[in-house]
DNA sequence: AAATCGTGGCG
DNA sequence: TCGCCAAGATT
């Protein structure tokens, strides 16, 4: 773009700004607390799901000292069902390194905001700029899909070593004296005007900037290459009431649901020995009493499927089939090998479970 | 550097 | 039902 090109833009498109912009809960002020919080819960999820969770999260934790000091179980259950719960752990982390590291104080530039736990070039950019009024791009999927369109970028925005391409694009076009402003007049034409379906751009003044638009190749950008489908992966669900409540079982700290709740699983491959032969359902619940026995120490009575469909639940890059058994156990069952416990209706209240265990709650329920 | 990590909505 | 998408970061 020529240099009064730009400016052109830039006029026009601070103007649509100007009259469009969206009123959200955390564009009430710029306090780094609401802007950091606001920013980590809209990763990869939507304005619509993210402000009911944004209101409750800080009436529970008005400031980043009360989160910093929450207890875990109180953390997750705040998070729970808004998905990626790293997000949550990474937030109290950082809530920790402003409070312990830098004494309560915000840092105040992207390159320092980039070390806090949870916080990568999109956060510390979108923080640094809205907050601080640093002149740095904030790039999410909005940026990518604004000015690859605006620009014919054809670089594939799925690769990382592309970012620079957009970052290097963008800068020059932010306003110094508005960036804050500029990374959020991205997003809210992104999605509501530059949308990745049905977009509207050529009914706005911005048209004219658009070189994809003027062209008529507005649906060809942004380039990104496809994603690999969702693995299959099967499960058996045991239900286990006794007069204690439900075993429920703690995920490991790590990996897919880390530290949530559900009903105990076991994956229909680690019942396999060798091959890949598919097990007869008479097989099937023998080999789960003995992966209870030799995992747990555990010893399953009256194992039985229950009469539901199964439950399915489609993660990122796995689906999941879930098939719901019910059990018993002696009442005097050590679980001290088990990692769970026994949960009253009133105690399942307090802790924290993912969607798709009360997709299998609800369809136990439904009996 | 490719894989991992949730969930809800929509055509 | 399915594929794609939505204010990405981490390993």
């Amino acid at each position: 773009m020529t240099p009064s090109e730009r400016e052109a833009f830039q006029t026009a498109f601070m103007a649509w700004y100007d009259e469009h912009r969206r009123d959200l809960p955390w564009r009430q002020n710029q306090e780094p607390y609401r802007v950091w919080l606001s920013e980590i819960m809209l990763q990869q999820t939507q304005v619509q799901t993210v402000i009911p969770y944004y209101e409750r999260f800080l009436a529970t934790f008005p400031t980043v000292e009360d989160l910093s000091a929450a207890p875990e179980e109180l953390l997750l259950k705040t998070w729970e069902g808004l998905g990626y719960y790293s997000r949550a752990r990474n937030l109290q982390k950082a809530a920790k390194q402003v409070v312990d590291d830098y004494q309560g104080k915000w840092p105040q530039t992207s390159a320092e905001l980039e070390k806090l736990a949870g916080i990568g070039p999109y956060t510390a950019g979108a923080i640094a700029s809205i907050c601080f009024g640093e002149v740095v791009p904030a790039i999410d999927g909005n940026a990518f899909r604004v000015f690859s369109r605006l620009l014919k970028i054809d670089a594939d925005i799925v690769n990382p070593k592309n970012r620079s391409i957009f970052y290097d694009a963008i800068l020059p076009l932010i306003p110094k004296d508005r960036p804050g402003d500029f990374n959020q007049a991205v997003m809210d034409f992104g999605s509501q005007v530059c949308t990745a379906k049905n977009p509207t751009v050529g009914d706005t003044e911005l048209a004219p900037f658009f070189r994809s638009y003027q062209d008529g190749t507005l649906l060809d950008y942004p380039v990104k290459t496809k994603k690999a489908k969702p693995k299959p992966v099967a499960l058996f669900a045991v239900v286990i009431e006794s007069e204690e409540g439900f075993l429920f079982q703690k995920r490991p700290s790590t990996g897919l649901l880390a530290n949530l709740t559900t009903y105990p699983l076991v994956m229909a491959e680690d019942l396999q020995d060798g091959e890949s032969e598919l097990l007869m359902p008479e097989e099937q619940m023998t080999r789960i009493e003995a992966y209870f026995k030799e995992a747990y120490g555990l010893t399953l009575a009256h194992l039985k499927p229950v009469p539901v469909k199964p439950v399915t639940h489609v993660f990122t890059h796995l689906k999941w089939t879930i098939t719901l058994l019910s059990a018993t156990i002696a009442k005097d069952s050590d679980l001290a090998f088990f990692p769970g416990e026994w949960y009253s209706k009133a105690a399942l209240a307090e802790i924290a479970m993912p969607t798709v265990q009360k997709k299998m709650a609800q369809r136990f329920d439904s009996l």
